[in-house]
DNA sequence: TCTATAATATGACAAAAATCATATTTAAGA
DNA sequence: TCTTAAATATGATTTTTGTCATATTATAGA
């Protein structure tokens, strides 16, 4: 469904939405024992997301990695755009070059409908909303 | 979503319901043509097709795989079940060890019940019924 | 301006998934 | 019974994805 890489980011920007602001920033050793990831992985991650202002950063000492009100207000398929290499989501699920609504392959009627309203949920959710549920004890982010 | 190896052995098993019957057998050779996939590799997913009975096969002259009416009444999940290693489809959207409906992750809520609609629907779906799907020109299975 | 501390850039390495190669087994037909 | 044609079993190779290591750059604070 997603990426490995694209699940760790989620994870990644969630706890900064949780733990940051622009006057308390976090740094990467602080963020991969919560969130149970490598050290060195997630901050590569991390620097792909900042390179591409889906979060922000700043070096040297009391630097590190924090999320703005604007960044927040991104979506949580932003980030996965960041970190997916190829777009599983855009593709026919057969993976057949030529699938459209006019020469729907076998699955395409099937699983499109899911596929499209998944896309266009996690489009219209910003990173925002999915901390406030967790902050309110909606949801959970454990290890 | 599906694996590459998932996506080619469910194209493999739509030609073989196509084209093959208890009398008619196919070759390998004549299958990776036509659904645009490595002999070798198409072969090897056969294989284990087989070996799970989901299609059915006879070695020698005259041999080839083939789809008996039994087989044809399988679902389309079941092939993903024998192919697909691990089982992205069953695990949680953000991997987290313990997320079920008392304890969701964040991405749970949003996510899951297009996931298990989606499961759902694979496991409902026999073979059978997508191959009339491309008989009745509905749907097409092109390269 | 110097030093320490942080991210950044780059690339090496490991694991998993996909692909390829080949020797073995089975069965049809002469 | 022999030959040939097919799947089967096994494992090697390649590619992709995930992981790790380290030298460089930027900046806060003394």
């Amino acid at each position: 469904m997603l990426s490995k890489s694209s699940k760790y980011a989620i994870k990644a920007v969630l706890f900064l939405a949780l733990n940051s602001n622009d006057n308390e920033k976090v740094m990467v050793k602080d963020i991969s024992g919560p969130i149970n990831v490598p050290q060195a992985y997630i901050a590569k991650l991390l620097q792909e997301l900042s390179r591409k202002n889906i979060i922000s950063s700043s070096r040297g000492p009391k630097g590190g990695f924090y999320l703005s009100e604007d960044n927040r207000k991104q979506s949580i398929m932003s980030i996965v755009d960041v970190i997916e290499v190829e777009k599983n989501f855009n593709s026919c699920m057969l993976s057949l070059k030529e699938c459209d609504e006019n020469k729907p392959c076998p699955l395409h009627k099937i699983l499109y409908p899911f596929k499209s309203s998944i896309i266009k949920n996690l489009r219209s959710i910003s990173i925002k909303d999915l901390a406030l549920e967790v902050e309110l004890g909606n949801t959970f982010l454990p290890l």
